[in-house]
DNA sequence: CGGGAGGTTGACTATGTTCAAATGGGGTGG
DNA sequence: CCACCCCATTTGAACATAGTCAACCTCCCG
């Protein structure tokens, strides 16, 4: 069960996300820095990465797979407040202690960052400080855009909303016509439930309600078929445009 | 009605947000150079800062005031994805476009900094860039607790959610006795549902309902009387101690 | 073949919304 | 000074959307 965590050293140079994670921006050198503070680490689906209030001695990037980022109250209801992928950065330099549950929903692999030492760098690597502001700026527009989600959409909408944006996601990957998109739902039911601030069972009704409409098909439970992209963005009730910003 | 904007100057060693906002860290010589691409404006009650969509040829901080950041829905929904206090900054560094839209609820005063030089500046000096990541992080934060908020929260919790984060707020400023706090709400009914994703009569009854329960008094519609903080935390849904972190 | 996790569907209920009307305080003009 | 009006707010009654509780399905795995 419990997986041996310890890993593979991936030189940071020959890194999938080498040039979207937060050394996106660090010349080679720095590059070498990086390499003796780090270590790879994976984790299983389902178990956690951090725990809300655990001390972290770590901070680091998604490399592969996807996590939850979840806040609970006492009496247990959940709140996803992020989905992180690829290049995502977890942890926050200057903090001892973990705001978040973060879990592993894929297999997933972490490249860990010793903390004191990557504060330290950052302390004096602007490269770094640059692109932690840019990606944590982008995190904040993400947060607000789901807090209009979560406020002020119906339920349909909010799972149209999900929908389109893990298509967008995909769709940025393999190009493709603008219509006909497929991807696959990274998501279980209860998570989708958690992201959009609804019961597991009114999220089910409404991917039927989607697919009885059209708007969706569906192969098995995660498989996910989308014949006009525009119309599911209609019924996100977004913007038409996608709303991208210089 | 529309006021003159044009305004006094003050020295940025002499300015009231000084220690709090994207220049605490500046020292001397760096306020100087600050001084030199800055200017003060005012907004009154009401009044539009900055429109979505609209390009921004200034960045800046809340001197005095209180001011909303919404998002809307062609239909016309909207939900407030962001209270801004004084010290706290508007604008993106790197983005042409506003996101959201700004409007000030009281007068407002901002501080603002002509965007170009303002972003050299940035480039070359680690004491704003720093400052300005740490102050990202925690508007990251804070919008992840309101996530929970509006995903999660009844009603009820959801006002008495934002009484206590108000209360708070202000009870650091004017230290007393933990229970028994006073405080003037900055916001309309209107604005208080669009933070909470209600309608203006929601949050009116459950305030009338908090009142009822004992758990607040009212003088006049916006003066709150808070009689026990801790009861008050519990309508919440909160953990009991107040979540800060190191 | 049995068990379990994830998912779907139905019937009923509860919470918050909608539409409508009434209240109340502050300011303006006569 | 007072009548009036405007706007924010309160309150009520009917309604709708999503939640709750429960049964059932279906696929995978041992």
């Amino acid at each position: 069960m419990m997986a041996a965590p310890v890993l593979t050293h991936v030189k940071c140079a020959d890194c999938p996300i080498r040039h979207r994670a937060v050394c996106a921006r660090c010349n080679a050198d720095e590059l070498e820095e990086l390499d003796t503070i780090k270590y790879y680490r994976s984790y299983e689906a389902g178990q956690p990465i951090v725990w809300s209030g655990d001390s972290m001695d770590f901070v680091g990037s998604v490399v592969s797979g996807v996590a939850t980022l979840t806040q609970t109250m006492e009496d247990g209801r959940t709140q996803m407040v992020g989905l992180l992928l690829p290049s995502d950065f977890v942890g926050r330099p200057g903090r001892s202690g973990a705001a978040y549950n973060v879990v592993a929903t894929n297999n997933v692999m972490m490249c860990c960052f010793r903390k004191k030492p990557f504060e330290e760098m950052m302390a004096r690597t602007p490269h770094i400080a640059h692109r932690l502001l840019e990606m944590t700026l982008d995190e904040l527009d993400a947060a607000r855009e789901w807090m209009l989600v979560l406020g002020r959409k119906t339920a349909r909408e909010k799972i149209a909303s999900l929908l389109s944006i893990i298509a967008r996601r995909d769709a940025s990957l393999e190009k493709g016509p603008l219509d006909r998109l497929e991807f696959e739902l990274p998501l279980t039911r209860e998570a989708m439930a958690d992201y959009l601030g609804l019961t597991l069972e009114t999220v089910s009704r409404q991917i039927s309600a989607l697919k009885k409409s059209g708007v969706i098909e569906l192969e098995g439970k995660r498989h996910i078929i989308v014949p006009d992209m525009s119309r599911l963005m209609d019924e996100a009730g977004d913007d038409s445009d996608g709303g991208f910003l210089g």
